[in-house]
Formats: structure tokens, C-alpha cells, sequence
DNA sequence: CGCTATTGACCACAACTGTAGTCAAAAGGT
DNA sequence: ACCTTTTGACTACAGTTGTGGTCAATAGCG
């Protein structure tokens, strides 16, 4: 089961990780400013979460605490293998080539890059 | 206007990168054994794409032939840009080492990053 | 103790997607 | 000159997604 997760509910995903085991007042405040969003929709964007099993409940009192199931690492990768397999035959290098080109990458990237190389050779 | 492809459409799209300028027929005949799908599904896809202003027809007796209005290269940036504001913070470096995770880079990505990185630093 | 605000459960509904059917015109085989 | 096939135009229809409403229980304020 691939659990795929929508933009919006990657919103709320990206609140949790940050700060695990909130209820749902918490998440709309700290979406506040972020995303124009009713209680109400946080609210079912949570149950569809909780539903598909990317997140799991704790019961406080008579609320809910939210917890994710998947961790922000493993969400990262699988997108990113999605993505070059879709669009850039599977390659690594290519994807990084586009994307120095669409928005160029700082000297900071550029020496990030080269010890994760380095490392990589060894 | 951004132009929303969705994965069913990529995978016309990807047949008319490659060869651009045929027709229906051989749109799904290039399909064949990738998708499984109807020609009417392929027709369907054909006609959204481009309503959406993603592709242009040219008139060819009965029948149409359609041409790429946007470039795989653009589509690529474009994706690539997205996956890294959307999950990386923007920043490229975090998506590489994520990709090398999760399923390793091959000596020959590391070569070509390298030659890459040594171009931008210049 | 009664009222208001909050919360989860359930419902609504339009737009978008995947997947394809119907129909009428035209093109080509015989 | 027909019949079959192909094609584009239009239509269908269920599932997903974005966005939010209703309702009943309950928790805390005054």
C-alpha cells in the first residue's frame, strides 16, 4: 500500500514532522499565515491522514494528538525516486544538471555536493 | 497559467518528446505494452492536453498530428524546482543526498556530478 | 448550573482524473 | 457505390481532492 498523499495534506505532514504529537488547534495555528485554511479543512485533511495511515492518534481527553506514521526522511526519498524515474530515466545526475540550470546552485550546495561525492567515492 | 500535466498525460507527452509530429494511431501503438490503455483513453488524454495548451495539432487530412508546445527540458525544471520547494526546503543538495540513500549513485553519476560541479565552480 | 466554544464524526459538492463509450463524418478496400 | 475502420467531438461516470458545512457531545467560563 503506496499511500499516496496529497499536496494539502503534505501541509499538515510538513506541521507534524516539525512538531510531533500536536492536536488540531495547534496545526491550524501553526498554519496560520501559511495556508488559508478553515478548521474545518484541517480537520478532514486529518482524518483522511489518520484514514490512509499516515498518521496515528492519540487520545487526549476529548481531542486527538497527531502523530506521524512516516517518517519525513522516507517520504523524501520515495518522492525523489518518483521523480527520476518519471522524468529523468532513472538518473541521479541529469536531475541535479536541470537543476543547477533552473535556479542555479549556491557555492554552499556546490561544496555540500562535493564531500557527499567524496564520501561516496570512499 | 501553470499548465497542470497529470501523470496519465506525462505518459503521452513522454511519446511525443521522443517522436514528435504523429498521429493518434501511432501514439498508441508506441503505448503499447507501457499502458494498457484504449485508443478512446489515449484520445481522451490527447484532447485534454490540448485544451490544457500543452500540445498543438496540425491538421493532416482526417486526422491530426500533435507536436510538444512545452519542452521536456522546461517540464523537468519545472518538476525538479517543485519536488525541492516543496520537500527540501529548496535547496538541491539535501534532494541528492536523499536520492543516494535511496538507491545509490552509480560511479557514473558520481563522475558526471563531479565534471558538473568543477563547470559551476568555474 | 446553563451557555458558548471546541472537537470529532459524518456529509456535501464541485473540479479534476482515469478510463472509456457513442456518434457522425470520412477514407479506403472490394 | 457500399461496408468497415479510423478519427475527432462529445458524453459518461466513478474515485480523488480541495474546501468547508452540520451535528451532537463535551469542557470550561461565568
Amino acid at each position: 500500500m503506496s499511500l499516496q498523499i496529497t499536496p494539502a495534506e503534505l501541509e499538515i505532514m510538513k506541521v507534524l514532522w516539525k512538531r510531533p504529537g500536536i492536536g488540531a488547534s495547534e496545526i491550524v495555528d501553526a498554519l496560520d499565515g501559511e495556508q488559508d485554511w478553515s478548521p474545518r479543512t484541517v480537520k478532514t485533511l486529518l482524518s483522511r491522514l489518520v484514514e490512509k495511515g499516515a498518521l496515528d492518534t492519540i487520545a487526549d481527553g476529548r481531542r486527538y494528538l497527531y502523530r506521524p506514521l512516516i517518517a519525513k526522511r522516507d517520504y523524501q526519498k520515495k518522492e525523489a525516486g518518483q521523480l527520476i524515474d518519471k522524468l529523468f530515466g532513472g538518473r541521479a545526475a541529469p536531475l541535479v544538471a536541470q537543476l543547477a540550470d533552473a535556479r542555479g546552485l549556491s557555492n554552499d550546495d556546490i561544496e555540500e555536493l562535493e564531500a557527499l561525492l567524496g564520501r561516496l567515492k570512499s
